[in-house]
DNA sequence: TTGTAAGCGTTATCAA
DNA sequence: TTGATAACGCTTACAA
């Protein structure tokens, strides 16, 4: 039905003016005379006029599109921060497209291409790796940058990432102060430098208050995970409290609890990650440490805003804090069924090695 | 440090040969002999060459874009299918461009203008509603468009859903074979018209058992759909079962059972909807009623590029099953702990009207 | 305040 | 098989 397509050149000639008028009506970039706009704009309405976007980005050199790429569309938590910078980019007129590395470096270089291509105003990345592709250095006089998240080395772009170090410690501290001093760490992939970060913070944290801190690194895969953990328990005595430092490791824990029968705040005190509905969706609510979802997603908005405005001060380094949401998934040590004796071996037998020497009793 | 940016007449210029051969090179639609096309290749290589789409697109009128416009990024179902069809376009060199039109009529407008000024050669819509933008109307005879998951009116294009009221039904007639004759059925917006017939289905299964099925409409926020459901069950008599008919419902289904320390499979049966990690972390593992989300996704790619590449045929409306993977969050009847007769009010007082006279006792 | 006209980087149409 | 050249629809000097 509708005309194949109806150029800013239609309107001009049906309102009596030029392209430029009409342009600019469009665009607000000069004034025009309120009564004519007003017409231009009624006859565009009538013939359906749409701007054509390519048009107007070969001509301008400029582009109302922000690009992202993430590791992971399958993570909540990399939908979620899209979800809110999709949301302010709409206020300021920008729209986004988004891309998926699927946690590949290789997958990563050429999505970056193809995201390049378009002549995004601004590019959002959060890396899949601690290492960035070069295309991105090449382009970076380009296009506005903001790294978010998985950042390692801050001098590149403005970045936007959360004091994992201290995420990790606010757990450990809480867990600690409560009286547990065995704690297992279960991290996603310690190739990451933020896991890295996370897992020394709640390690340095639970030694000064003199435990033993021991880590599993089970991945990104929950069911996977779970046999991961699983595998370690088998072979290790049992910790009065995990810290799971992901989303995704949150689940790894919880489901390799619940194979094992081990309740949640009773057998073992839990710290999860982040914050979504499935983490109060059950009979002990999760207690997690929670990134500032939004602010994130604000941070990041907001510097990416100011590049494509022009601003070129130096680049600059935007850490968030994490917070701990104490709900029910954690218990002072005391209160525990088991008060996990050293020697205990739970349901499981211990491993053939030697009963865990390295554990100093403290409690 | 990199130059603004290369054109296909710098590499036509460095590399000896016109600038219709080094197009040709890249888009291959006509042949170029091969040394050529290596030396062109180099050159592009070397002076750092990227296409500018926007120029591609103005001049050829075609787009390799897909644009996906959705109800809700906050959704893992929309996500999930948005990730498998992203996966998919990757491969056949299309761009894809997400939008949330966060269940608003009003933004799913605006948001469709934005993406269709895009010319994308494809739209992918689930739609908020039943009703369908206008602009999509116009639109329709420039872009290839399906329309998935919230179908109503088949007739405008190419549609992908699943059987919702078979998905119902298959719940239902499972819990029913178990012996359960009184079920909640837990829906999120019965404006909805997939979700009435998924309601639909679920009630005439149990009717056809000789049960009683009431509703309740919860909305998309677990917690508020939580207090919603409790609020449900402070003055009706407690079902032996609940289908929970979205993802979100059965998160608030389980919130709602947890805060009122129910124990899902001991003290009722639940049924959930769509599979996600959260479902099998948790002592329980929730049965539930599975979208077969990689088929839906694959299908929606199939009939779009079928019709970006010129397909003219008359529109398709494939309907695709649903399953059910059963887990362990539903029980015989007999074995409920709690056989729910009629006057039992469980550990909450029932409201000041009367005790449900509705209810026919069958079993 | 409005109009004219020259490109932006590609692809498509010809001709060679 | 390759090359010259004219669009594509818009923005933007510059002129009026």
């Amino acid at each position: 039905m509708a005309k194949n397509s109806v150029s800013i050149k239609d309107v001009a000639a049906a309102a009596g003016v030029s392209t430029a008028t009409v342009s600019n009506v469009f665009s607000g970039k000069k004034p025009v005379k309120d009564e004519l706009a007003a017409k231009v704009r009624k006859t565009a309405d009538q013939l359906g006029y749409h701007m054509n976007r390519a048009a107007s980005t070969l001509r301008s050199g400029r582009n109302q599109i922000v690009a992202v790429l993430v590791p992971d569309l399958a993570d909540p938590f990399f939908t979620s921060v899209i979800r809110e910078i999709e949301s302010q980019a709409k206020q300021d007129g920008f729209e986004i497209i988004v891309a998926n590395s699927d946690n590949d470096t290789e997958n990563e270089r050429s999505r970056l291409d193809a995201l390049l291509s378009w002549k995004p105003a601004g590019l959002v990345i959060i890396p899949s790796t601690d290492e960035l592709p070069t295309r991105l250095y090449d382009a970076k006089s380009d296009v506005a940058l903001v790294l978010a998240d998985r950042v390692k080395d801050m001098s590149l772009a403005d970045s936007i990432k959360i004091d994992n170090a201290g995420a990790g410690a606010i757990a450990a501290k809480y867990l600690c102060e409560l009286g547990h001093r065995h704690i297992l760490i279960v991290a996603s992939d310690e190739s990451i430098d933020p896991i890295r970060e996370r897992v020394r913070g709640a390690i340095e944290q639970v030694a000064a208050f003199g435990g033993t801190a021991d880590t599993v690194t089970v991945g990104n895969r929950p069911e996977a995970g779970a046999d991961i953990l699983s595998h370690w328990m088998d072979r290790n005595a049992r910790p009065t409290a995990m810290i799971a430092l992901t989303d995704m490791t949150t689940l790894s824990v919880l489901t390799c609890l619940a194979e094992r029968r081990l309740d949640v705040g009773t057998d073992i005190s839990v710290v999860g990650f982040d914050d979504y509905p499935w983490m109060v969706a059950r009979r002990t609510p999760i207690t997690a440490i929670q990134q500032p979802v939004s602010q994130i997603a604000l941070s990041i908005w907001q510097r990416l805003k100011l590049r494509m405005d022009g601003d070129t001060s130096a680049v600059s380094a935007i850490e968030l804090q994490c917070t701990l949401k104490i709900r029910d998934s954690v218990k002072p040590l005391r209160s525990l069924r088991d008060k996990s004796s050293p020697s205990n071996s739970d349901t499981i037998p211990i491993g053939s090695d030697t009963a865990e020497p390295r554990r100093k009793p403290v409690h």
